[in-house]
DNA sequence: CAATAGAAAACGATCGTTCGTTTTTCTGAC
DNA sequence: GTCAGAAAAACGAACGATCGTTTTCTATTG
């Protein structure tokens, strides 16, 4: 096979990721062997090796990949009404996230397994740190900034810090990620109902 | 040394617990090898594994100590005043077991990041989990139980379920810990005045 | 002196990684 | 259209290192 297709390589690659995200949610990054990646993709450890250059190169790979996925629904966010709404949207993304992950044939409570696992990871490897560090500091610059529009125009209340507010909106979510990781039976549902009356009764003015 | 008294031996397990906390903030669960615990410990192996059966054992050992903290606090805070009064307080015992952490010769971030290590060691380990789970339900239903009794009392809204309520507290605080783990810039005090805040314009009726 | 905590070397197993070989596919000449 | 030949991808057995654990020996205390 030679010369393949750069296409190629890419969907590879995404195999590789796909298996380990089977393994990973399963039983963590330490205990998911390259075997076990290599049985769950269907290749050998050479031919994983000639796409990534170590088990840490897949995690790093990973976290990138899930973290892409995340800016991609944040910035269709961006620019969107009055901060009311935009708030309202942004507490919808993690919902959406699972749905497409099971639209994709993953278990929902599997890909918050994962991230829980990606932050434990992030604690160590600095590089995959300054992934979440990177990601978390522009998604909460991007929430402050449209808390702050709100503020401007009056359709939010000032007294309150609007990075605090940013931050506090990146715990809601979350949290509730955790939560749902580490007990599956709690009601999405009603989670996200409460989330949005919190939305209507605080923060906004009159 | 024969015969021993028995709050030797649970001094020393608290050293080997206190040992592996210094390792895991630096190195996750994963990277922390036995020898970096005896190191730390200024221990032997088999000094060790007289008390503890395995590696795992003392990260069980680990967890079992942080919950148990968790809910000494817990214990404290039940049955005081109103409903408002309660979540108030609740949403300092994150920063109260910051305090005592520090007081005790760790960094605070060290804390948040073992938490971290731990979330994801519950993922896994299905002893770590059961823990977790229940330390969660009960915190949980503890604080569901004061939602309800405050919108009994005409205090709270009730057009909210109590429990989604109580969740998003529990969201508030474990989200902080996450925040401050990946970004230990995050600023303490401003977000837990938003917290407050968040507290006095929401849920509290009229 | 008896009993046991602790030290330390060593073991067995496992895991990430490598590397020589095989298989596959694309190219180009006929 | 067919068929060599080259080049790269995939395989999979094997290696070296490491880690958790055990076991043996020593030191200490009641």
């Amino acid at each position: 096979m030679p010369k393949v297709t750069e296409a190629h390589v890419e969907a590879r690659r995404l195999q590789i990721i796909g298996a380990t995200c089977v393994c990973v949610a399963q039983k963590g990054f330490y205990h998911t062997t390259m075997q076990d990646i290599c049985q769950a993709a269907g290749l050998s450890p050479g031919a994983i090796y000639s796409y990534f250059a170590s088990k840490e190169a897949i995690i790093k790979g990973l976290a990138e990949e899930g973290l892409r996925q995340n800016q991609a629904i944040f910035a269709e966010l961006k620019g969107k009404g009055d901060a009311r709404e935009a708030l309202s949207q942004f507490s919808k993304i993690v919902f959406s996230c699972v749905e497409q992950a099971e639209a994709e044939g993953m278990a929902a409570p599997d890909m918050h397994r994962i991230k829980v696992g990606l932050w434990a990871e992030a604690i160590r490897n600095p590089e995959v740190f300054e992934l979440f560090q990177t990601n978390y500091r522009t998604a909460i610059g991007d929430l402050e900034e449209i808390v702050r529009d709100g503020q401007e125009r009056g359709e939010l209340r000032t007294e309150v810090d609007a990075k605090a507010v940013a931050q506090i909106f990146v715990s809601l979510l979350e949290g509730f990620v955790l939560q749902k990781a580490l007990d599956p039976s709690v009601d999405s549902t009603r989670y996200l109902e409460a989330l949005d009356a919190f939305l209507d009764c605080s923060w906004q003015k009159g």
